[in-house]
RNA sequence: GCCCCGAUAGCUCAAUGGCAGAGCGAGCGGCUGUUAACCGCUAGGUUCUAGGUUCGACCCCUAGUCGGGGCGCCA
């Protein structure tokens, strides 16, 4: 009798004979023709378990079959027949139900069949993908991966691994976990007593969880053209956040011989390509998620493939946030141009005054990081340009404090940034006077100098939160709903 | 890191200084080709930890631990 799979089991033709292997989800029991059970069996293969029936007459009925719980481990075999039931499809008329591995204890077992908070879930985070939700979420997770991997791979990128362990301490984008085999009671000391002498340590010096791939995989970009990383990046900020994990996967591809224009359609390219994959291939599970998780999630992502992204320069997002305000509109945060926008700021351009996703570019030089290009415009430039007024905050700025850099920022609605990008400074000495203007160690950058001074050309690259990514695919509202073990502040269990 | 809220049965929650309860889940029985089933019965408690106030504390006070929400930092 052949094993199938319950994605396939679901699928065979009535008098087919098959066997089916997973888990109970329920047992529903009926006195009728002589007594039956129904189990809902799963094995993960897809949304919906398979309905076996299974009757009195089986030599373990009352034994094992009747007897069955929530999470009962199970292999069934028989016919599959069309459903008498109301909800039609096929079931399994079992001839044989084997316990594989029963639950010892039904009432003290973690997951019963019943609503749980997923604030309790998280407490149990070994047994909730045995749930519908977080069954739904894995495999959403899984088909978002290898969707990401087949887009790059038939663009021809290709996949970098860059290191997990980073000795260079210029990654600038957080705070680092530190990686040491020193023995943390008796630390060696440098010779004016005041530091650790890290000379001494595995690697020589001192060493951490990288923070991102982007400076390593520019080195690729620079032979290969097109390539990405995704793997996992960590941060040690004390963040406390649904949108925050110090652990968490980054997809980063890089670009040669591209601008921020050609950066911005790459990741407007690869969202919808994402989104396209996802409702086509997990159509189940995004029924799921759209029925009981986020009413509107499906109908959201099929209108977002359809339309263009909106591109707004950062300066014209600044005027569009005066005039809310002159408006009426309060905030918590005062909007001036020159100064990072925060949450609700982004929030609301996104979700109420663009109504879609937005390419948020060109931001002030003195917000952003050291390798993103200086603009050849400064931002009232621009405005006389692109014929737009400027905002009032503007004309305050020194005209010397008007510069802005190629970068972008991918806001969508109920995650706010989703991707962060830029193009890169390529010219040695533009990305010099950076690192001396924000009083970084130029010496820890020559690897990434000696770029700009050997075949240098315009590039650009950006980075995707992969769980915010699926936060927003999904409707689900906690990022540590999102990962199989999430770490967070206080939260490394598991 | 800051602000707010919370911790009582397996889970979700009531009990506002005087006998610790309900719903769901679990067990048993009844009914039913069942579908988040329905009806009845039963079991199930170190009220987060430590200390304090009180004749008496789930309840009030102090400290801590853990969890959640919001903000900051960011992807």
């Amino acid at each position: 009798m052949a094993w199938l799979r319950v994605v396939d089991a679901l699928k065979a033709p009535a008098g087919s004979r098959v066997t089916v292997k997973g888990w109970l989800r329920t047992r529903r029991d009926s006195k009728a023709d002589g007594g039956l059970s129904f189990l809902a069996v799963h094995d993960g293969s897809c949304f919906d378990p398979i309905q076996v029936v299974a009757r009195a007459g089986l030599p373990n009925y009352a034994s094992e079959v009747a007897r069955l719980t929530t999470h009962c481990a199970v292999e069934c075999s028989g016919e599959v027949v069309p459903s008498q039931g109301k909800k039609g499809g096929v079931e399994i008329a079992a001839d044989e139900v084997r316990v594989l591995g029963s639950v010892e204890d039904p009432d003290s077992y973690p997951i019963q069949p019943k609503p749980h908070s997923f604030e309790y879930l998280r407490e149990v985070a070994h047994l909730r993908v045995r749930t519908n939700t977080f069954g739904a979420v894995a495999r959403v997770r899984h088909c978002l991966a290898m969707a990401i991997h087949r887009f790059f791979h038939e663009r021809g990128f290709y996949y970098v691994h860059t290191p997990i362990i980073t000795a260079s301490d210029c990654e600038g984008a957080g705070q680092m976990f530190r990686v040491s085999t020193l023995d943390m009671l008796h630390c060696p000391r440098t010779p004016d007593g005041k530091g650790v002498d890290f000379a001494g340590d595995f690697f020589g010096k001192e060493a951490h969880l990288t923070v991102s791939g982007q400076l390593n995989v520019e080195t690729y970009c620079m032979a290969l053209s097109r390539v990405y990383t995704f793997g996992p990046t960590f941060r040690a900020e004390n963040s406390n956040t649904s949108r925050h994990l110090a652990e968490f996967w980054m997809i980063e591809p890089e670009i040669a011989f591209a601008d921020l224009a050609a950066d911005a359609a790459l990741a407007e390219e690869m969202l919808k390509f994402l989104f396209r994959t996802l409702l086509a291939e997990r159509a189940d599970d995004m029924a799921f998620f759209d029925e009981r998780i986020e009413k509107g999630v499906v109908a959201r992502l099929q209108g977002i493939i359809e339309k263009p992204f909106l591109r707004v320069p950062y300066t014209e997002g600044v005027r569009v946030l005066e005039e809310a305000i002159a408006k009426g509109k309060k905030f918590e945060f005062p909007v001036e141009w020159g100064k990072d926008l925060q949450s609700e700021h982004e929030r609301f351009l996104t979700e109420e005054h663009y109504r879609q996703p937005v390419i948020l570019t060109n931001y002030p030089k003195g917000i952003k990081a050291f390798y993103m290009r200086l603009d050849d415009l400064d931002a009232m430039e621009a405005c006389a340009r692109d014929g737009r007024a400027a905002p009032a905050s503007l004309h305050k700025a020194p005209p010397g404090q008007r510069q802005t850099v190629s970068a972008m920022d991918v806001l969508v609605p109920g995650i706010g940034e989703i991707i962060g990008g830029s193009q890169r400074e390529e010219r040695l000495e533009r990305l010099d006077a950076r690192i001396d203007e924000m009083n970084l160690p130029k010496h820890e950058y020559w690897w990434y100098r000696d770029l700009r001074r050997y075949g240098t050309v315009p590039h650009a690259g950006f980075g995707l939160g992969f769980e915010r990514l699926i936060l927003f695919c999904t409707g689900m509202q906690n990022i540590r709903d999102v990962i199989p073990f999430p770490r967070a502040p206080k939260q490394a269990e598991f």
